[in-house]
DNA sequence: GTGAAAGCGCTAACAC
DNA sequence: GTGTTAGCGCTTTCAC
């Protein structure tokens, strides 16, 4: 017969053991002070627990006075149910899990204002209906394994945010039955759900309008290898075949969403004179790095070079110059990315979202 | 003898009920599909279910063998061990909540990239340590609420991050035991542990080196009433006593983080012809938007007016011009958060921690 | 080396 | 209206 080991008496909180040293818990497994429990309060009203559980989900069978007693209670005593053993009980789980893939090679924590947003959108969704939000980073390389906190139990759900190229993982964790839904781009043979905003829309809209403000040459930048940024590029292309003119593929030029490599890119660019009156970057904070760059060295934006960027961040605006970008709807995107997947925990069969773009000029092109 | 509805049958997973219709799960207590658990592998392999956890948890008490054989046999099925119920039975908990307080009358969510790093930087914290992250919303004006992660067994402890005039409110969760660190100013009177830069050691840096570089009449904008923003102020006054200048309290110019207030501080400032040939913001996104509105008005940063910022985010380096700004250590706020927390749960008391700012000279300036 | 059984904090029949 | 009891998925003593 097991008997962890209980303290039977009330105990008083364990005693701080002294100094200001620093650390030194280790991996050993965290132990918590002590809390208020249901048999706490129990014990002090002169009760069962069951009919302080009773009393604390307001069920109508406790006497009204009983209640109130129990009520009063627990709220001077700061009680809150334990929510892992409530979960356990009622087969339940309020809790989502949202993935964001880390790149390990350059170690990129989630640096983008743009998925800032996104999540926060996310926060703002959750909360609305009572949920819980556990972040976890993931390597890029190993997605399958978004599926841990749902496996563990820890969440009912997961929702998986930025950029990726794990296609089949994610058809595999569909396959098995695992409840989530995905931030990104509609894939052909796709099992699972994706919401995201319409970028090959986004990409043409961008394109066309840096068009109609007299651009002859734009330019491309981003990396398509990530299916949302591809699929910019091909809104890129589809402007150019719209407007009846060729995309020239040497001003389609593949970049990572890093800083240096984007300064160097377009030095480069300039020092092989590649001729160029446009630039549509595939995100806002690329074509902040790209102006700084230009202007460092020389060229004036709009006037030499119009500019374009996407998902107009709240430092879009602020820029000097104001940038020019596609919008995504944030606000609505979390709102999505929740509603699917509680559908799907609610039995449904849920398809790809696709939200709208809408281009903001301002004065950047 | 309760008897929870338990489908005794290996229940094949539920059938999903169709259709692409979107939500509808409302506020129904989550449901979730099924999923592997211990007795399942217990009954596959033939043994029972003390031995099955005695070997997923390496136990030298079992035979190499069954121990081999459990262990593939969970590796195919995709178990991962119930968490909730572990951490029920050890009593013990793994998950850290990470509060991010929000103004509910801006209704802003975390769109400061700093703040993003911050998170960014605990997570990477948590991480390493094998710790989860759960992260929740709370509003700024009830900040006593960040206990209740704790206080219903979610989480082992909390990192409070963001600003904040709720002292007492933290001293009175300190008084009640629950184990928590802040992201902030140390103040006067402090029962609970804070991470924080040295906000006037770098208020008094900026300013000193505006000085350096010629400027005579430094603007403050910021919002004191945020103790850290506060300290900045000192530091600003301490760099006018210490070259043995006054400080005028009309260039201390209180604004709040919202790029509107600041633009139109920053007009105002002109239409009334204010002297200043320098500003020291309080954050580098305030920065941007201050050189911008300049700018707009037709005065050259650095020229006119030298600007520095605050925080050192990605994006100062690459604005027009670079932006000059004071760093804070944020991977190290991050591991220094966790380690006080960790502390803490080791029955350490925790005092607070200062971190060394560092000027970051750039264009602006 | 393995199994039976008790119990982590809670809920919900069921009995009174 | 309230208490008793079994059990959610796990771990661990104790007995064999």
């Amino acid at each position: 017969m097991a008997r962890p080991p209980k303290t039977s008496t009330p105990s008083p909180a364990p005693t701080p053991s002294s100094a200001t040293g620093k650390g030194g818990a280790g991996t050993a497994p965290l132990a918590r002070p002590s809390r208020v429990q249901m048999s706490d309060i129990a014990r002090l009203a002169g009760v069962s627990v069951s009919t302080v559980s009773r009393a604390l989900s307001d069920s109508s069978l406790v006497n009204p006075e009983t209640r109130a007693r129990v009520a009063e209670l627990a709220r001077s005593l700061n009680y809150s149910i334990n929510i892992g053993a409530q979960n356990l009980r009622l087969k339940q789980n309020r809790t989502v899990a949202v993935i964001v893939p880390y790149d390990p090679a350059t170690r990129q924590h989630l640096s983008d204002p743009f998925f800032l947003s996104l999540l926060g959108s996310l926060a703002d969704a959750l909360t609305d209906r009572g949920l819980d939000m556990l972040i976890t980073r993931v390597d890029a390389g190993h997605l399958d394994e978004a599926a841990r906190p749902w496996r563990t139990g820890q969440a009912a759900g997961v929702v998986l945010v930025g950029q990726w190229h794990h296609h089949d993982q994610l058809n595999a964790m569909a396959v098995q039955g695992v409840p989530f839904v995905v931030w990104g781009a509609q894939l052909p043979q796709q099992l699972y759900a994706t919401v995201g905003s319409d970028n090959i829309a986004g990409g043409e809209l961008a394109t066309a309008h840096l068009f109609e403000r007299g651009a002859q040459r734009v330019l491309f930048m981003g990396d398509p290898d990530l299916p949302e940024i591809g699929q910019r590029q091909q809104g890129w292309e589809r402007a150019h075949a719209r407007a009846g003119r060729m995309a020239d593929p040497t001003l389609a030029r593949k970049v990572p969403f890093v800083a240096e490599a984007i300064r160097a890119e377009v030095e480069s660019l300039l020092r092989q004179k590649l001729a160029f009156d446009a630039v549509f970057c595939a995100s806002d904070l690329m074509a902040m790095t790209v102006i700084g760059t230009l202007r460092r060295h020389g060229r004036r934006v709009p006037e030499d070079v119009r500019v374009v960027g996407y998902d107009d961040i709240a430092l879009a605006a602020n820029f000097e110059p104001p940038i020019s970008t596609v919008r995504q709807p944030i606000s609505e995107a979390g709102e999505l990315l929740v509603e699917g997947l509680l559908a799907q925990l609610a039995g449904e069969r849920v398809g790809p979202r696709l939200l709208r773009t809408e281009l903001v000029a301002r004065q950047s092109s």
